[in-house]
DNA sequence: ACCCCGCATGTTGACGATAACATGTTGACG
DNA sequence: CGTCAACATGTTATCGTCAACATGCGGGGT
């Protein structure tokens, strides 16, 4: 910067106030600077601004530690919101261990980070991180808990969608595919599911335990119990794995059982059959995110944090119940 | 740091030393200041000491705009592997226009990122990076071009194995559905399967444009030629597209179409039929960019970049050409 | 008893930017 | 013609850390 501000026959000062558009400096001023800049092909050290001014421009991301369709694809969108306003995400991932999520933080934070998305698939860890540090802190993919802080897809309501898509066809005897275990999205769709079935006064059967992998989906796609008619899974991968099981074991799909997913990958409207599933938008998610921290960071109280509205896709993997 | 260091008793350049893990320190000293961090909830500043130091324990990652199974199973590998050395990356994304590629860049080393991770889908830009920094950089798949700082799957390799194993039930009629125009791989991909078919004197017909989603594989699926008895796919969701499409025309895979895909996506197993495709091990390639990464930030020289070797996964999508 | 050496620790000055305050230069106005 | 804003720019201190050098202290060799 010193080199700049001799070679424009100013202050670094001066200097600086042209880097961040300050108001006052004579246009000839700035153009000299700029050209000094573009000559010497100067670039400013963000550490020193950072010590400088507290703060980084970077959001630190703490990401579950499998890369699931979800959190991929929400990070992405991150990513592209908070391009937009010259932000970018610093990476980390975490398991739900508190070990684990402490050295994320620690990590994250001692890099002065401006703002933090933790993509807190697990309730416990939640609170813990808010006590740590007055970095704004936005949860993202909860379901609607925390709603506070969080932006997330509207877990019950697409949850609903599918169940009442089956229970309308005239199926009753439903069975449910789980995420992995003690995630929250996991659990909010297997709550939903259960009380659900309550309601209506049905059967309540055994769920099934998954772990949101395909090969999770055929291994509980083997064990769904004869006379089940409606299988939903907790996401599109688990279902295709679930319905190559169903039909190795002689059931069609949808004749014999209709089969709902979540999440709508791109790729489930070509599966065979194509599959009925619960659409999340998660670039709305990234979105609203980056978003709602812009307006904390600047001081401004972020606007209501509504959940996402998630829609049903319905295709070929569902059908009228049997007779 | 001041705190800490009046809290324990000495000066902070003594903290400075114990969080530096320098020898020379007496251990009754060391733990009173461990003691006196652990009371303050002290973190250190890393802003400050990449300031002070130059370095920053960052890896600055550019990926593709697009989030395509790929990039993110590598981008999840090198956060596995960085974290190890207690490193992290920092994202930004990037088409292959300069402009795109140049703000990406100075964002990144305005941030004194210690290395430099380019998911260099275009080869055009590989040159224009290396010329702007001297941090050390690497080239994440490019297939097996730029191999001198190049850490990749063997494009080449894989390909073949796809069309030998074609070759081999007695495919004579191929067509190929490419990946992205212009991107590395797809290139690579598409010319390997020109040169298979040149090599072997078999007919050229029209290459299938598409652009690695399944709807483009749908839609170059409706357009595969009478007689094409053996469809190369460059990607697995296109594959699954593909297929799609395929058996709506009323051609049955693999029985009239045999298909294979590209990446081994965990779903693929589970598609109707199941896959046959080329694995890509993304996980070494992260662990690979990596270590290599480490070695020169420390002055060694990397060893041997050898290009990943891919392997076939033979499943229900391919079989024997029809008589 | 003296010297010198090595260990453990303290002191000072970067690193590269911003913030707060200080200065110089115009031009309008009484 | 002198005064005072308002504007444009320069000067100095500061952020939190590390590196280089300085210091104090105890002990072994002669």
């Amino acid at each position: 910067m010193h080199d700049v501000a001799a070679r424009a026959g100013v202050s670094h000062q001066t200097v600086s106030r042209v880097l961040n558009d300050f108001p006052g400096i004579r246009p000839e001023t700035r153009e000299r600077v700029l050209q000094a800049i573009r000559d010497l092909g100067y670039r400013r050290n963000m550490a020193a601004r950072a010590l400088a001014t507290g703060r980084s421009e970077v959001i630190g991301v703490i990401m579950p530690e499998v890369p699931h369709f979800g959190p991929t694809s929400t990070l992405y969108a991150i990513e592209h919101a908070a391009k937009r306003v010259g932000f970018k995400p610093l990476i980390t991932t975490a398991s739900w261990e508190p070990s684990s999520m402490g050295e994320a933080l620690d990590f994250l934070l001692a890099r002065s980070v401006d703002a933090l998305v933790v993509m807190a698939q697990h309730p416990d860890i939640l609170a813990a991180v808010e006590t740590t540090t007055d970095v704004p802190v936005l949860y993202v993919l909860t379901g609607n808990s925390h709603a506070e802080r969080s932006v997330a897809v509207d877990q019950v309501a697409g949850t609903r969608l599918a169940l009442e898509h089956l229970y309308d066809l005239g199926h009753r005897r439903f069975q449910h595919i789980t995420g992995l275990s003690g995630l929250t999205e996991a659990q909010l769709r297997r709550d939903t599911f259960v009380r659900f079935l309550e309601e209506r006064g049905l059967e309540q059967l055994p769920v099934l335990e998954g772990d949101w992998s395909a090969d999770a989906g055929y291994r509980a796609g083997l064990a769904v119990e004869e006379g089940v008619t409606a299988l939903f899974c907790a996401n599109d991968p688990m279902a295709m794995g679930a319905i190559h099981a169903l039909e190795e074991r002689g059931l069609a799909v949808p004749d014999d059982v209709s089969v709902v997913g979540f999440d709508d990958v791109p790729e489930s409207g070509y599966a065979h059959p194509a599959l009925t599933t619960v659409h999340q938008d998660f670039t709305e998610v990234g979105l609203r995110a980056v978003t709602a921290l812009m307006e904390i960071i600047n001081g401004r109280e972020p606007g209501e944090l509504a959940p996402v509205e998630p829609w049903l896709v319905v295709r070929g993997s569902t059908g009228p119940a049997p007779a």
